[in-house]
DNA sequence: TAAAATGGAATGAACGTTCGATTTATGAAA
DNA sequence: TTTCATAAATCGAACGTTCATTCCATTTTA
């Protein structure tokens, strides 16, 4: 997840990740990162300027990493549907085996504390873009109903997020059974042969 | 929006909320607070016991407040799906209505800031219970396939959540016509006659 | 041997909360 | 209606703590 940086930099934001899912922002503090990572502050400041920047390059390392990961196989030469399908299936696979990367963007991508430049250098590398593009693709396809593609995107992801969520307070257990159903289901709602 | 608290009460509240949705939870001291509404640190204490008391009651207040409004019209002897719809134009328009709200509660239901025992109340009292019981009624008609309506509660939920959060990023335009468009996408998503 | 990296105590600012003085409201007695 | 005593409400300075950050001595690396 944190290949691009060195070793105590890596220790760093992986501490400081699981701190925050399991505390909060104002409850981690720097002598809590300092002390989990074995990391003293002094060390940390030689690689960070400030905990702001933390927890900024924290969002951007993130989003770039669940970019490749949903777009992974996707670019292929199978039919829409199919690459479709596995690019919503990557998220729900992606929020199940990295739940904290994907806890982390759920409460801070609209945080004033994450920049508007770490958003838009997020937006370049991460999926929403690449997926727009699909979509966009689907409509003039006929695949589609005629809908702005990225109202589409926003909807769909929302609909997974939302029961993700739930299976993470342990209200609702995804299953094989629950992803077959959600990708029909998220099929259904846009396609243009069910109007 | 907090009708059942005194006057002092109210002006801490409202201001609390505004401030947070500026700035957020950590930039938002008792210092700001008092100054912005106009009472003294002092009097804040004298009706509430902590800042945490004071989030955890706004977060009650409005979950309360979005449930009535999410279910106005709801209970009626219309035909089920015609419920269903105004239920999810409902959820729609509050956010456009009250959007402080909307994005605070957005913001703070996963956050460990506010208590459990805050979560429980606050589910008596919203909208997700009783519209399960709607879902379940419509699948056990046959209207809807046979899926989970928490679930199916859930995904709606969240789909509605991210065209909306977008809308607030001026990212989209929540136009008639595109609520319009998402009540028929969320009909036909889980609806039985489009399999 | 010079430069880079590390450690952790020290610093100063900011925060939530408390406290005691002061003002305002209440209501029974005259 | 006025008076007065008690209680409730309000204020903001002061308190103690915690926090992000700095600093410099020490160790490691090149």
């Amino acid at each position: 997840m944190f290949d691009r940086y060195n070793k105590v930099q890596k220790a760093v934001l992986e501490t400081t990740l699981s701190l925050i899912i399991e505390k909060e922002l104002q409850a981690t503090s720097m002598s809590l990162i300092a002390k989990k990572s074995g990391i003293s502050t002094g060390s940390i400041y030689h690689y960070f300027d400030s905990k702001e920047t933390i927890i900024n390059e924290l969002y951007k390392a993130i989003v770039l990493f669940n970019g490749e990961y949903v777009l992974q196989n996707v670019y292929t030469d199978e039919p829409l549907r199919t690459r479709l399908e596995r690019a919503w299936e990557n998220m729900i696979r992606l929020s199940l085996e990295y739940p904290k990367g994907f806890q982390f963007i759920e409460q801070y991508s609209f945080s004033p504390y994450i920049h508007d430049e770490s958003k838009r250098q997020a937006y370049e590398g991460g999926w929403c873009g690449p997926l727009k593009q699909l979509y966009q693709e689907a409509v003039e396809q006929g695949l589609f109903i005629p809908m702005d593609p990225f109202s589409m995107v926003q909807m769909h992801y929302g609909s997974f997020v939302y029961v993700i969520k739930a299976h993470l307070n342990r209200e609702v257990a995804i299953t094989d059974d629950l992803i077959r159903q959600l990708l029909q289901v998220t099929w259904n709602s846009v396609s243009a042969d069910k109007q």
